[in-house]
RNA sequence: GGAGAGGUACCCAAGCGGCCAAAGGGGGCAGACUGUAAAUCUGUUGGUUAUACCUUCGAAGGUUCGAAUCCUUCUCUCUCCA
């Protein structure tokens, strides 16, 4: 567990950009769940590119099938930063993720190469580019005490607290949102101020240049898509898969196992309905509601530029453009 | 062939004379997102010239001021017995 006093990760923006950091450009592909980052990373040359995963479930070892990792042919194709760092018990939160990824960052562009960050938690790719607010990183022991009073209150009573200590995030945060009054609870129970009272960073947390590509594909070939995908899942082994980590310890609580792929196989088992069958249908389910969730808060970031799946040459092109225009003004 | 249960909106399912364009859930669509984010949560979901009107609860007819709700016939599905 990271304590609060620990500096925050990446603040290393308040100098004056260097020329150096100018010429060290950062690419970032964002797309839903199966629209077909992988193929289009393949089109990419491991002499000039190297990928980061930012994907909040393949840092976990031993989670492969259901989290949709890259093989490892794929990974050796290209390098991948960010697959495999963590157990699957170990937690990992969007700070681990900015300071995971601003050494690979380093460590690529120390190699002469450009980063590729890759993936579909939006929430990472957010914070990546603005960072986090001041307030304190969660703690384990003030969130189970947390979690305690509220089983015992009441989530009425939690939010109306809420609203005592923290009028903003009170007023700002839904009565039923159970996890998000928790955790303006627990940074209020951490350092006595209101969570509203950090102010949330509005401006890129670093000077290189940034080209944001967002894939996305035509929605019913993209549920089709998922659909595959998980019908390979079931082939590829990933009850085997399951079943290692579960006699290997895994409980439904860890952070881990709350990916889709896996928590659907401790929800059905405790229901008593288990079946295969029932798990794969409730995976893909979950699947296509989330690429709904991803497609939507991307469609936040305004400095996105939306591109077809099915046209990397599209965007090969514009990954070439920008780099040139890059090295050009970099020439100025 | 006999006995019974039932057909409700995209799906499941409640309603069993007026407060029903019809609970609830799922899905769909849209959205939010301040350190577990593949998490968590919200809105919406018959049609329109929209505080009103039109069409809808298997079909047709009937009773009633008024029907998804009662009656008749038809039709389809399921279960059990032959």
């Amino acid at each position: 567990m990271k304590s609060s006093a620990e500096p925050l990760p990446g603040r290393f923006s308040s100098k004056r950009p260097t020329n150096s950091e100018l010429t060290k450009p950062i690419l970032i592909f964002f797309g839903p769940t199966a629209v077909g980052k992988t193929a289009l990373l393949s089109r990419f040359d491991s002499s000039r590119f190297s990928v980061i995963n930012a994907d909040s479930i393949q840092v976990y070892k031993s989670l492969d099938i259901g989290s949709a990792k890259a093989t490892k042919e794929e990974q050796e194709a290209i390098d991948h930063y960010l697959i495999d760092i963590r157990e699957p018990h170990e937690a990992f939160s969007v700070g681990d993720f900015i300071t995971e990824a601003d050494r690979a960052v380093k460590q690529i562009h120390s190699e002469g190469k450009i980063p590729i960050i890759s993936g579909g938690t939006a929430f990472y790719v957010k914070h990546f580019l603005y960072g986090l607010s001041e307030a304190p990183s969660s703690d384990e022991r003030v969130r189970a005490l947390i979690a305690k009073q509220i089983e015992e209150h009441g989530l009425a009573w939690a939010h109306s607290r809420l609203h005592e200590v923290d009028p903003i995030s009170g007023a700002r945060i839904h009565p039923n949102d159970a996890y998000r009054i928790a955790r303006a609870l627990e940074v209020f129970e951490q350092s006595g101020r209101a969570l509203s009272s950090f102010d949330l960073p509005t401006t890129r947390r670093f000077p290189n240049p940034v080209l944001i590509i967002a894939l996305e594909r035509e929605h019913s070939e993209l549920q089709s898509r998922v659909s595959e995908r998980i019908a390979q899942m079931g082939e590829l082994g990933l009850v085997e898969e399951i079943r290692h980590l579960i006699q290997g310890g895994a409980e439904a609580s860890w952070a881990s196992m709350a990916g889709i792929g896996y928590r659907e196989f401790f929800e059905l088992a405790e229901s008593g309905e288990y079946s295969l069958q029932r798990v794969l249908k409730r995976i893909e389910r979950n699947t296509r509601l989330y690429t709904k969730r991803q497609l939507t808060f991307f469609r936040s970031f305004t400095d996105a530029e939306w591109f077809d799946a099915t046209d990397p040459e599209a965007v090969i092109g514009r990954v070439e453009a920008f780099l040139q225009s890059v090295a050009s003004s970099a020439h100025q």
